[in-house]
RNA sequence: GGGCCGGUGGUUUAGUGGUAUAAUGCCGCGUUCGCAACGCGGAUGUCGAGGGUUCAAUUCCCUCCCGGUCCA
């Protein structure tokens, strides 16, 4: 649908889609634009231009309109005090990271809070009608403008004011009269600088007009009034009509303070007491004209450098001043900015990672960095965060408790950075050094295999451009075709299946073919637990033939057996298999205790992030910033083992959703989103609270046992727990204990291996120098003589002296160093060193450098009477083989070469 | 879940089917009043773990572990 035509449409009828009651009240005329043509309504006869295209656009700094001066959490009580006093409720904040919609990561409007998605419809659940929420938003799709043009964030406030037209809520009249007052009574505004504009919204198969506030262009709020569903033309009316009107408050705050930039008083004292710690020269009027001009060229150039750049020109900011005051100016506004938005996000659960939407706070954290180090601001990132919460909480102040856990995440994160690059650094410099451009398949190997971008090879001079072919090779390589062909069974026509498992729950049960086809078989009623929620099926038996698998189709159940499958309309005999069932069901209790465990021992941010039961094993992954130590395994299980003792009743019941939400927090979520309108809670007291579809024991002390038997960082950001529960683990036990065993002896034998060698080795040491200089006495008086024996070392002389040793008592590492000794004292010497190992015989041969033997020769020659063969260099050589029996021989072969 | 890269003295690192490099740090000695600097000497390695091939594996092959990284 184009929103285009919608707008044509409904401008065509303004009487119907955009009047409302104040207009004629207060005798707004409804003009066009004489530039854009947009319509749009004021009191001010001689306003001509729609705000975005008129004079007075953005006068507001350094001139604010209104008579009042709110900063962030004033314009927020001011708000919401007004509201209130009209018959809203204040609804607290929702979490930003967002639980309850698998198609969003984080919560980008206000409205956001109140969407739930079934199937591929979005429904309203309002908690309240009609209300007001100030919802911090994440956004970061334009992370760049951020602190550059003076009111670009990357987290902001959106104060939601929603209602419901019924009993209780309004529609437009009312919700434009409430807005007007707002701004004219509450904040002073007068009435001549308000203009409304038309526009239309259109999202999720419906849509509706909207009218936008702006104040000296600025857009102050945009009530959407949601009342069409389907295509244009063709629409119907929804029955829920609803307003949803969304108001930036960092700019409620801007307009009324007229400071230079909304950076300067959304953030409380912070940004001042920045600015003073670097020392900028606050020249408020400069800045005033330096951001004037920002703001009017934003829409005029596609490209932020090029708005800068003639705001510079416009407004005279010398090279010096840009150097000296915009520069650190635009680098503090960013770290503030982003660091708000790491706060909150850590606060509600979110993890800095590689994936997901984990990667935008990683890329957050990495500028506040980048931009600390760029401008050599020697900032400290915990008092910064400190600052902002003692300035939040006042607003925010589930904040507070999440202090030491925000500051623990950004530690381990910020280090993780400086780890990475000075790797990538390495990498870098090595390349550079080898004076050689890599190919574009180097750079894909080093952008995969190492996260080193060519963006950061060419900051870095290793590439002088980025090869236009990258990116188009880089997409070849990840385009996946994979698609999941979803097979069509044919259900048609059939009720949903009685799920008796989450009734009385028998294991025995009569129940009617109501299909059977290929090897499946639907039912009227089943006890059979259909695979979900990561729990493995039930197995069993149905007219006598095994279950072997069990499915959901919808709300359908389908039976896979094996062997056979009954008739359709057959009444058969059901048993499910209680000990598998039993199993199961204890490993899927003993996942929550876990999960809660964890939470306890590591740090808030420990959520699911999936889980898998089967009979026998189980494992739950959990979010956690580290691999886990011993310790922290350890105490998770303690605890864990702890709760089981306890026998705390596991208590089961149903909730409307939006009820459960608010009872419990969105902490009900761990295992995802769940698509009903009521919700199954799962709760272990108040230890742990969870909605779930699953089985679970009634006391804990049923579990009797849980046992982490292996813990694995299986991804940047999630730690996967294989534990055992009830049975399992004592059977692990059992099987541990021998493997535990086998492995201390294997250790043990280990250790005496490394402890002899040492010592061999100590004793080499030793020995050498000791043979070495009873050699060198007893050559003397043989210096004719043919043979001499030290320890049980022969020698014999001819041209040059020979030695050789065949004796077990001597190691390889001892005729290593022995022979590089011996012929170093006397170079004409050989040297022939014998020793088993294992199942062959192994030679070390040396030759004197004056000796005119060649070891290598010598080495090939012994080691092919041994059956094997050798090499080396005329210096130094080895070789071997399996034929032990011919020792002597090798001996004998050597000396003849030795002494030939 | 899939792919890729890596694991060598305390740290950083070269390298190869045949004695495992070098730097830094450490210890000793020398020069010095002393320090730094310099010179000389020394210790430090199951070359991630296990298995296979081989006379011989840090190197080749297989399995696993750990770390990193990209894609789902």
């Amino acid at each position: 649908m184009n929103k285009e035509d919608i707008l044509k449409k409904f401008s065509a009828d303004p009487e119907k889609y955009y009047k409302v009651k104040l207009f004629d009240e207060q005798g707004f005329t409804r003009k066009s634009c004489a530039k854009c043509g947009k319509f749009f309504w004021t009191i001010d006869t001689n306003r001509n231009n729609c705000p975005e295209d008129s004079e007075d656009t953005y006068s507001f700094i350094g001139n604010p309109p209104t008579s009042k001066r709110f900063d962030y959490t004033q314009s927020w009580k001011e708000i919401e005090s007004f509201f209130v006093k009209n018959g809203h409720t204040s609804v607290s904040r929702y979490p930003v990271v967002c639980r309850w919609r698998d198609d969003l990561y984080f919560t980008i409007a206000s409205v956001v809070d109140f969407q739930r998605v079934m199937g591929s419809k979005v429904i309203f659940e309002f908690p309240a009608n009609p209300l007001i929420v100030p919802q911090p938003c994440l956004r970061f799709k334009d992370l760049e403008n951020v602190g550059v043009t003076g009111r670009h964030f990357s987290s902001f406030c959106m104060i939601g004011q929603l209602s419901i037209p019924n009993s209780q809520g309004y529609w437009k009249d009312e919700c434009i009269d409430l807005d007007y007052r707002l701004l004219t009574e509450r904040f002073g505004i007068s009435k001549k600088e308000i203009v409304f504009v038309e526009d239309v919204w259109e999202g999720g198969g419906s849509f509706g007009s909207s009218l936008e506030f702006y104040v000296r262009g600025l857009e102050l709020g945009n009530a959407v009034f949601t009342e069409f569903q389907g295509e244009l033309g063709n629409h119907t009316e929804l029955e829920q009509k609803v307003i949803d009107m969304g108001a930036g408050l960092e700019r409620f705050a801007w307009i009324t303070m007229g400071t230079p930039t909304a950076y300067d008083c959304c953030f409380g004292p912070i940004t001042g007491k920045l600015i003073d710690k670097v020392g900028i020269d606050f020249d408020t009027g400069l800045l005033t004209k330096y951001f004037t001009e920002i703001a009017k060229n934003q829409g005029k150039y596609s490209n932020l450098l090029e708005v800068r750049a003639h705001a510079i020109s416009n407004a005279g900011v010398s090279p010096e001043q840009v150097s000296k005051i915009i520069n650190p100016l635009e680098g503090i506004y960013l770290i503030v900015d982003h660091l708000r938005t790491l706060i909150f996000a850590i606060s509600d659960g979110a993890l800095p990672s590689n994936v997901g939407g984990g990667y935008n706070l990683r890329i957050v954290l990495r500028r506040i960095i980048g931009t600390m180090q760029r401008l050599g601001l020697n900032l400290d990132l915990n008092e910064m965060i400190d600052w902002h919460i003692d300035y939040l909480k006042t607003t925010y102040s589930e904040l507070e408790e999440r202090r030491a856990d925000v500051k623990t995440i950004i530690d381990v994160e910020s280090k993780r950075y400086e780890e990475s690059k000075i790797r990538m650094q390495k990498i870098a410099t090595t390349l550079k050094s080898k004076d050689q451009i890599p190919t574009v398949d180097d750079l894909i190997t080093m952008y995969e295999s190492d996260g080193i971008t060519p963006d950061y090879l060419k900051e870095l001079e290793v590439i002088p451009e980025i090869p236009d072919t990258f990116y188009s090779r880089l997409a070849d390589l990840h385009q996946s075709a994979a698609k999941k062909t979803e097979t069509k069974l044919p259900l048609e026509g059939l009720p949903e299946t009685d799920l008796l498992f989450y009734k009385e729950d028998p294991r025995e049960f009569p129940a009617k073919v109501l299909k059977s086809f290929d090897k499946f078989v639907v039912l009227d009623r089943t006890s059979f637990y259909a695979r979900g929620g990561g729990q493995e099926p039930d197995h069993g038996k149905i007219a006598g033939f095994d279950v072997v698998d069990v499915n959901k189709h919808g709300n359908i159940v389908i039976h896979e057996l094996k062997g056979g499958i009954p008739k359709e309309g057959d009444m058969v005999s059901c048993v499910v298999d209680s000990t598998r069932r039993d199993g199961i069901t204890k490993h899927h209790t003993s996942t929550h205790i876990l999960n809660s465990s964890s939470r306890n021992v590591l740090g808030s941010w420990v959520w699911q992030n999936s889980a898998f039961k089967e009979v026998d094993h189980a494992r739950l992954d959990i979010t956690h910033h580290s691999a886990l130590t011993e310790e922290e395994t350890r105490k998770i299980e303690e605890l864990a083992n702890a709760k089981v003792k306890e026998d705390i009743p596991v208590t089961i019941e149903n909730f409307y959703r939006g009820k459960a939400e608010q009872k419990y927090g969105f902490r009900i979520y761990q295992g995802g989103v769940v698509p009903v309108k009521s919700v199954r809670i799962v709760s272990i007291e108040d230890f742990d609270v969870e909605a779930c579809g699953g089985t679970h024991v009634k006391k804990t002390k049923e579990i009797d046992l849980i046992k982490i038997t292996r813990t694995k960082r299986i991804q940047d950001g999630v730690v996967r727990l294989e534990f055992v529960a009830g049975q399992a683990a004592h059977d692990y036990l059992k099987e541990h204990e021998v493997e535990l065993a086998k492995k201390s002896a294997e250790d043990a034998a280990k250790e005496k291996r490394d402890k002899l060698r040492d010592q061999k080795k100590l004793e080499s040491r030793e020995k050498i120098p000791a043979i070495l200089e009873q050699i060198s006495v007893k050559q003397g008086p043989y210096d004719q003589g043919p043979r001499i024996q030290v320890d049980e070392i022969f020698g014999e002389l001819k041209t040059g002296w020979f030695y050789w040793t065949t004796s077990e008592q001597y190691d390889e590492y001892f005729h290593i160093n022995f022979g590089e000794k011996l012929i170093k004292k006397d170079p004409k010497a050989v040297y022939c060193g014998l020793f088993e190992a294992g199942e062959t015989l192994r030679a070390i041969i040396y030759a004197g450098e004056a000796s005119n033997k060649n070891a290598g020769e010598i080495a090939k020659a012994v080691s092919e009477i041994l059956g094997g063969s050798g090499g080396g260099n005329p210096r130094f050589a080895q070789g071997g083989g399996k034929n032990k029996a011919k020792k002597d021989d090798a001996v004998e072969k050597a000396k003849t070469i030795a002494l030939g």
